[in-house]
DNA sequence: CCTTTAAATTGACATCTGTCAATGAGAAGA
DNA sequence: TCTTCTCATTGACAGATGTCAATTTAAAGG
């Protein structure tokens, strides 16, 4: 069957590394006075959540186990490399992980670092 | 003293008021699929937290019971009218909220509108 | 009134960002 | 090898965004 045939045909499970030390994440916000580099690090994960295509394939993102990159220009309704660009994005902001397998790219969400992010507002 | 100069001077409290209905927030992400009305006013407020110096602002202002608008110019090594563009920009979204008393325009952070963009992240 | 002071607004400008057509790079199958 | 298919990259362009000088608005105090 189809998932079977997949299995057999793909090549060995290359996982997308992301710059992790890139980020100096994330102590809430509260604390005393966020110093520059840490408000550029934290302000670029914010950027990736700033638009709301992203918004929405993040949502299509965590609402599966994984989703294919293929699968999200239809509800999207954005070309080919616009996908590209915004996946590209939230990965380079450690919100979703991408896997390719064959062909195809697989995306699923990182629940750890949207908790990080969501501790930096929670008071 | 200082601060009873400025309660007998201080003109009646003035409360801004910001387009509370704006926004329809604030659903996890993890929730289905996430619209495109919605998706744009969460952007909205996440645009609002993707500068660093409106992120250093929100650290100072949290820091604090209430700052006021001449108390950033310095820390944040912005003019003044770079100053207003920003706390407009994080008033609008809902995360401060401004008073005038004099001449002076008083800010303190919104906690609730904080934990609401908080758990919009967390599952 | 007139002056002073704090903040908002306006206008200008450089930079960043979202978008897509065209093209390139890899993988799979015939 | 040749074709097909999926995704990434490039280049171009319109529109959004951060910044500040200059100006306006509004409040306080002579």
């Amino acid at each position: 069957m189809f998932v079977n045939s997949i299995m057999k045909t793909m090549s060995h499970p290359k996982t997308i590394t992301i710059d992790e030390n890139v980020v100096s994440c994330c102590s809430p916000l509260t604390a005393i006075a966020m110093s520059e580099v840490e408000a550029g690090d934290i302000a670029q994960i914010f950027g990736a959540l700033s638009d709301p295509v992203r918004l929405r394939m993040l949502s299509l993102v965590a609402a599966e186990d994984e989703v294919c990159s293929c699968a999200l220009e239809e509800p999207l309704g954005k070309s080919q490399p616009t996908i590209s660009h915004h996946t590209r994005i939230l990965a380079e902001a450690g919100l979703i992980i991408g896997e390719k397998r064959g062909r195809w790219m697989w995306w699923r969400i990182v629940p750890e670092r949207l908790g990080e992010v969501s501790r930096i507002l929670s008071s």
